[in-house]
RNA sequence: GGCGACGUGGCCAAGUGGUAAGGCAGGGGCCUGCAAAGCCCUUAUCCCCGGUUCGAUUCCGGGCGUCGCCUCCA
């Protein structure tokens, strides 16, 4: 059975096909550096390394392209807003290449703790500035653009199918219209070029046929992504909010300039929802996944509870469902621990993971399915088995975790849990139980297990 | 105002035209010196009202509510 994948561009889950056999070319948004990631913006990226995961689970060579948006943009089309690198370099007191440099790292960083697999490319809009003039060339060769007093813009009335992704209401849209239009001809064109301002002398910029100034925020997908995987390529995957503006516009870029709709499939996720409402990283207030760390809760706790619900639902971020998800996930490993060394996985959970994963990456079923495999009476190493070759999909790295090693605990702690066992060897109870509420108060617990006690930090 | 999505037990969340996965939390039990861990058992008139149907949580209509997009945004 294939793998099926749900497709915005169609609006319906249909059979994945690479246009190539056995490679895919995937493309997926990155973000704009001018601030930390929040924990949303991480879902999306959880999802992605889900989805190449599943793709090379399925077989295929799968060549993953992620592009970092490191041009300041303005926060409108309307040339009102204030540019968001420049801003963050006023902020700061950094220019505005040390902070799109800064933002990088810690992004990369952090997709590290996730175990999202690294891209094959990391683009860099700003070194690729002769990719997309050539591109906004093109598309004014053909008549698709036209300039104004600021920049050179396209014009989206010439497409007859524009906005067919998100299946736009042209009228309807511009009813509820917050901008100004500028002299921009029609609300949905879009800023190709963007001019410097006359009198001011910007951090980014760079010369061009129009004149000195910066890339629109959507040609740097479209001149990055076919300059990588070409024309027409598999998969282009990000955040549902590109939907109706960036993808749409990237959309528009292609047809004219390769006359393709760029990716056989479009695939979005879902918002994570923080208290039932969007995390919003402009307002400045948002969850970093820092913050998650700080509480205790380890990253692979957060991809986990990601995979709890499907990526094209959104999913609510309560403290409470954080921590069972936290929870579940020790309890998974520990149990994967106690199984021992692997040996052959079974062929009819296989098979059964198989099909929840290639029904549209249905993580949720198949967390399902770990659990029934560690509730069922398999031997252990077959469950072992079993369970890895269900993580070459959900990548939280149960092969490798450990127990917390007692080489951990100070000396003066180990010392109390011995005292207390001696006390448990004599029987006396009251001094064992003296002594476990002081390794408690110390900020440690202590188990007493089938190979003798146990001591580890409290939990957060 | 326009467009769209969603509303499943305390929390998160699957799913289906034939009376609802899983996890976490809660309750009961086994085990334990006591605990913890583990194991077993256990908790839902699927937002409301109509309609279609032998039968709807699942399809249609209306209502209420929540959320998203229409501004940068994963």
């Amino acid at each position: 059975m294939p793998l099926n994948l749900y497709d915005t561009y169609a609006r319906q889950q249909r059979p994945f096909a690479p246009i190539e056999p056995d490679k895919v070319r995937l493309y997926a948004c990155g973000p704009t550096v001018y601030n930390f990631q929040h924990i949303g913006n991480y879902r999306t990226y959880i999802f992605e390394d889900i989805l190449r995961r599943a793709l090379e689970y399925s077989g295929y060579d799968v060549y993953h392209v992620v592009n970092i948006t490191d041009v300041g943009h303005l926060t409108s089309d309307a040339d009102t807003g204030e540019d968001k690198m420049e801003a963050g370099s006023r902020r700061t007191g950094q220019t505005a290449w040390e902070i799109a440099e800064q933002y990088t790292a810690d992004f990369q960083e952090k997709l590290t703790w996730l175990n999202v697999l690294e891209p094959h490319i990391w683009c860099r809009a700003t070194d690729h500035i002769q990719e997309q003039i050539d591109a906004i060339s093109t598309i004014e060769e053909k008549g698709f653009a036209y300039r104004t007093e600021d920049g050179v813009y396209f014009d989206t009335s010439k497409l007859d199918d524009y906005g067919h992704l998100a299946r736009l209401d042209i009228k309807g849209l511009q009813g509820g219209m917050r901008v100004d239009l500028g002299e921009k001809r029609r609300f949905t064109d879009f800023a190709l070029w963007k001019l410097s301002p006359k009198n001011e002398q910007r951090q980014m910029e760079w010369d061009s046929p129009w004149g000195k100034g910066f890339p629109g925020w959507h040609i740097e997908c479209t001149a990055m992504s076919t300059k990588y995987l070409g024309p027409r390529f598999d998969i282009h995957c990000g955040g549902e909010d590109h939907i109706p503006v960036h993808h749409t516009n990237e959309i528009a870029q292609a047809q004219v300039c390769y006359d393709t709709r760029l990716a056989e499939f479009w695939l979005h996720g879902a918002f994570l929802q923080l208290e039932g409402e969007k995390m919003s990283k402009s307002s400045g207030d948002f969850l970093r996944l820092e913050s998650l760390i700080e509480k205790g809760y380890d990253a692979l706790a957060y991809r986990f509870f990601c995979l709890g619900a499907r990526y094209r639902a959104k999913l609510s971020f309560t403290w409470e469902s954080i921590d069972g998800a936290a929870t579940a996930l020790n309890r998974l490993r520990a149990a994967a621990h106690s199984w021992g060394d692997p040996g052959t996985a079974d062929e009819d959970y296989i098979a059964q993971f198989k099909e929840r994963v290639e029904d549209d990456l249905n993580m949720p079923r198949v967390l399902a399915l770990c659990w029934d495999l560690a509730g069922s009476n398999l031997p252990d190493d077959i469950k072992k088995a079993t369970l890895l070759h269900f993580d070459q999909v959900m990548g939280l790295q149960l092969a490798t975790w450990q127990p917390k090693a007692a080489a951990e605990i100070p000396a003066e702690i180990q010392a109390m849990a011995e005292k207390r066992q001696q006390a448990r060897t004599d029987k006396d109870w009251a001094v064992a139980d003296q002594m476990r509420d002081e390794i408690t108060a110390a900020g440690y617990e202590v188990e007493d297990t089938p190979e003798g006690p146990r001591v580890s930090p409290l939990k957060s």
